[in-house]
DNA sequence: ATGTCAATCGAGCGTTCGCTCTATTTTTGC
DNA sequence: GCAAAAATAGAGCGAACGCTCGATTGACAT
């Protein structure tokens, strides 16, 4: 029994092969989810450093050691392809984020500091598939940008619909802004948008979280005194 | 005696001549700034519809009424049309942050809240300029990024240093995290890198500056009760 | 009217793009 | 051990790319 690893790509490029059947003429699914993964890594790999439309198929058979043709097996399209990966973010942020343990989901303020944190380390595990999705969202063609903003707006419904329940238990201070919930994902989208800048100043992962959380929690909280720092560290003085 | 109107995009492309006079390559200025900003209108609208890279000079021609060979009077590279636009943005950048009214200068509090409301104001009016800026600054050649790089650090001193200041005054509350003048650019950045959304919700430019604010003083102050929102329209309840 | 030069044009050059297709190699079933 | 099937390779196709350059136009001084 292996410990569970369910964020590593080969598993990714697992379920990616089983929701593009179709499109991918492989039939051996050992072979076919060894290379996928070979072939997802190189592309993240390229795409993240100069832009997926600035990255030809000859760059991505040179990086990945499969030939066009070869390529070819695994999409139909270089739109197929991006779509596949697409698709694999937005179902991991439905898998992992739509399921709380159940004594943090009666709470609201316990379940919100639960999705920043959990939202924070999917996108830290997931890091490149993220930074594609999101840098290149925009020259998406229509049918795959509708997917990436209806994504969106499920992520934020999460932190919506918490900050709702906990406004009608009373749980907010008076003075909470209404589009907070809209401003939370950018607060967390900071940590892989410009990771290299984190990375660069030592900023660890449990210190950005707990940063984040804090603030959040200052926005809303009526006792902002209340906020005990578990980790000293992280704060001025 | 006209108003002062310092953002329109023919007084960007003035500049943008005065920075650039050795690749211009026209004499008369009168035609080169009016060409000059027709040419990066449409430039812009294009790369903010679909990217950089995608938007060919065929393209650009095109949307712009200007033919081939006359597009390259105004640049020798697409490369440097890049860099053109972007140094304007970091110009703009440096012009109207780096000179708060004095009364404001003096206190720390009023001056993040002044970095705060003319930062989304200026971003608001070069919208697309900062749109291409953010967007791309991934695909640039490594010369133009350092660029990028340097100008998102120089934001970010801005708002360090008020912090700074703040917490050597004792005007910040126990537990402000340390991270937090980080995270207050992508909360600014979030009005125009998602610009539709907010269009699509009705949220003014108003409402979002008085947010982040609010967002802000909450982490801060240490009274966070005394927060008056002048615009209760804003907040829960 | 004419000569001069700045401004403008767009066809054309070499290159690279996304993608296809046939030839070849590897694996499989018996 | 050998057909049949599956998997892989990479040259080649038309199209589009960034960019150039000689031809053409327009404005103005003489």
């Amino acid at each position: 029994m292996e410990a569970e690893k369910p964020f590593d790509h080969e598993a990714l490029c697992r379920s990616m092969l089983e929701h593009n059947s179709e499109t991918i003429s492989i039939r051996n699914p050992e072979i076919a989810i060894k290379k996928l993964t070979v072939i997802i890594d190189a592309a993240l790999r390229l795409s993240n450093k100069k832009g997926f439309q600035a990255m030809s198929l000859r760059d991505l058979s040179k990086e990945s050691g499969v030939s066009m043709g070869g390529l070819y097996a695994y999409f139909d399209t270089k739109t197929t392809l991006l779509g596949m990966i697409l698709g694999e973010v937005t179902r991991a942020v439905e898998r992992e984020l739509s399921n709380p343990p159940q004594e943090v989901a009666q709470d609201p303020i316990a379940h919100l500091n639960w999705l920043i944190e959990h939202h924070i380390r999917l996108t830290d595990k997931m890091s490149p598939w993220f930074v594609f999705a999101f840098m290149e969202a925009k020259s998406f063609p229509l049918a795959e940008r509708r997917i990436a903003t209806q994504s969106e707006e499920l992520t934020e419904r999460y932190f919506s619909d918490v900050c709702e329940r906990a406004h009608r238990q009373g749980l907010l201070r008076p003075g909470v802004p209404q589009i907070l919930p809209m401003l939370i994902k950018p607060l967390i989208q900071d940590w892989y948008v410009k990771r290299p800048k984190y990375r660069r100043r030592g900023i660890s992962l449990r210190t950005y979280v707990v940063s984040v959380q804090a603030i959040v929690m200052a926005a809303i909280l009526p006792n902002a005194e209340a906020l005990a720092p578990d980790h000293p560290e992280v704060f001025y003085d």
